[in-house]
DNA sequence: TGACAATATAACCACATAGTTATATGCTCA
DNA sequence: TGAGCATATAACTATGTGGTTATATTGTCA
């Protein structure tokens, strides 16, 4: 049988959290806002289609996780992506989802 | 500006449900388990020390994400990974790890 | 069929969190 | 300094879910 290596639950757990802070369709809509270009946290609210609060408490979840980082700039406060690999992941996840639906497609082909 | 394509909300939704399912990290250490091979429900909660209902429970998750596909045998149930492009993730998301701690390390250098 | 083992499900509790509204903080400019 | 804009936070509600215990389901074998 195969050996692979094993994470430590303390990985495992990091690993599980960095996940969770992708969980939510709003923060993966503000990453894919901030892919653009830095963005004011107005501009994002506008963008995303949400409130001010809502959008700064998402904003707060993935600095925290060091996904975007914040500048200030007068009174206002643009935030940029800070970790590229988070679209890795979109595009490793986006792909295994077409390729389940595509088999499952031709269930009924 | 750089143009990147868009994931349309249903897209976004069903990566961040994707994404949920891997933010437990009970669930990464079953799938971490069933790597090494297929193994039945009794075995899992014996390696991931937990109970066999919790267990089931995960089991179920994953199941209905197609991230893992289950097979009878006798009066057990074994069961296997279904999408590989889990362990690519965890890797991906190894890596960002490692890279962010290292710097925060460097920085009392 | 009856006893037993393996797995799944139901019911429940405790806790986390997304979103809202209200308010606080911080910056700019007159 | 005071008004006003931009952002952050606090307090709250509603909802989702991980873990547990109890029970149901399914299969084996005597």
């Amino acid at each position: 049988m195969a050996k692979y290596k094993q994470m430590s639950p303390e990985a495992l757990a990091l690993a599980a959290s960095r996940f969770k802070v992708l969980s939510e369709p709003m923060r993966l809509e503000i990453l894919q806002v901030l892919r653009h270009g830095e963005t004011s946290v107005n501009d994002l609210t506008e963008k995303v289609a949400s409130t001010q609060p809502n959008v700064s408490k998402h904003l707060r979840v993935l600095q925290d996780a060091d996904l975007v980082a914040r500048r200030r700039s007068g009174s206002s406060v643009f935030y940029r992506i800070a970790d590229e690999t988070v679209f890795k992941l979109c595009d490793v996840v986006c792909d295994s989802l077409k390729h389940k639906f595509k088999e499952q497609a031709a269930i009924f082909a």
